[in-house]
DNA sequence: GAAATATGCAATATCGATATTTTAACACCG
DNA sequence: CGGTGTTAAAATATCGATATTGCATATTTC
């Protein structure tokens, strides 16, 4: 199965290495399929259907299962076995809400800290984002990968110099479902609605550059509601 | 060895329900040896040795091991095991400030959004905790149990009307990180310093109880920090 | 003598088989 | 009918054994 990778299209998110074993390997997959809606929010998981269609051990199924629970991209009840978790209105709020305060807050501290090289590191990344087309022309209705890991990035660099690791682990599990509902609205609507979010990131840029810590917070934080209003749209 | 939690001595947790499988007996068992320091930050946990201890297969020690690592409790890496996360001055504050920012905000929520009913179960909690001795008469050099659980559901009632789930996950995870540094803190200075807390309680209830947001915010931000101060010395 | 390579051992990871628990279908009784 | 107990099938959980990998030490090579 660690060759299984090449013939399987995964979601890759910065900083990811390449699976060293057959459980992380599943894992990727697995989070992958939730992450498109492969998987659906609510839908059972079973092992052992998992493990044949994989061919891949139990056991190696299991392992991967319990790291999702991490990320609460999957639950668990003993005896009971694991589902994927629920997509609701309700919870896109409060991942929303959520993100907004950890991000903010992580942002602050990003442009108290961070020193011209982070400043650097900041426009490099929006430009080489700004670069990459949000939908691959060939396949309009569809998340272009490149763009997605290179988005990540983007956010992710904006607030890398916030120096805590907690802010960002946190950071990073509410990322991952926002994706997720990301993707649901994007699968639901097509390629039509093209919104301007290269727009509001040059927005969010021009404030960090400028040293303007509100009005860069709330322009991430109308950014992330932006994407709120339009995966609500999508359930 | 769904027997042996009954002779091996556990920290539980509120709302806890008793391990319906021997995988989560063993996870319950390690995060209660990581919380109160029997087993040391840093150190390899060599799953064999783990199970032959406490008479249990390989893979439920892996299982318990790899849910460990949700509350990074644990680390791992891919071909090298698992090893009990570090305790670090700067996680020790990055752990407060994080804590407060996440509790600050669910106490200002919940105050919005909880009723009477809330109120009332803030006050027959903050009861319930003050009857009980920080320090029991007979073991005045270990934590007390019955308090350590009543203090986090005191703790916890305070947010629980704030209606985020997220921010409670993230909470339950922050809170747990906070008592492995007070465990390592009470056992490092023993009996002597009764620092008090319960005072602390009564200046958050009561800021609570008058509906002055800030202050309640204010008097548990102090509650932590001084909570941190006691556990840097310990380091 | 230092760097690179082989070797044996210890630890991790994976597997297939088995035990246990849940679920759902169905008969039985009130 | 509605509830209750029984049981077969399906799914989860657990185990012991094996394969694989990493690490420290010894050996060779330059």
């Amino acid at each position: 199965m660690l060759g299984a990778g090449r013939d399987m299209q995964q979601v890759m998110r910065p900083g990811e290495e390449p699976p060293r074993s057959v459980t992380s390997a599943v894992f990727l997959q697995l989070r992958s399929e939730v992450l498109t809606g492969a998987l659906k929010g609510g839908q059972p998981l079973r092992a052992a259907a998992i493990a044949s269609r994989l061919r891949v051990s139990l056991t190696a199924v299991r392992e991967a299962l319990v790291r999702l629970l991490s990320d609460n991209f999957v639950t668990s009840v003993d005896q009971k076995g694991f589902r994927v978790s629920p997509v609701s209105a309700q919870d896109l709020a409060d991942v929303t809400q959520t993100r907004i305060l950890v991000e903010g807050t992580a942002l602050r501290q990003s442009m108290e800290n961070g020193g011209a090289d982070w400043r650097e590191r900041v426009i490099a990344s929006h430009a080489r984002l700004s670069a990459i087309p949000v939908r691959r022309p060939d396949k309009p209705d569809e998340t272009n990968e490149a763009w997605a890991e290179e988005h990540e990035r983007f956010h992710l660099t904006l607030l890398d110099a916030c120096g805590s690791p907690w802010l960002m682990r946190f950071r990073s599990t509410l990322y991952a479902h926002s994706e997720r509902y990301r993707r649901l609205s994007v699968q639901a609507q097509g390629p039509s609605s093209v919104r301007s979010v290269a727009q509001e990131h040059d927005v969010i840029v021009e404030a960090v550059l400028t040293g303007d810590a509100d009005g860069a917070v709330e322009a991430l934080s109308q950014h992330y509601r932006r994407t709120m209003e339009i995966a609500r749209a999508a359930l």
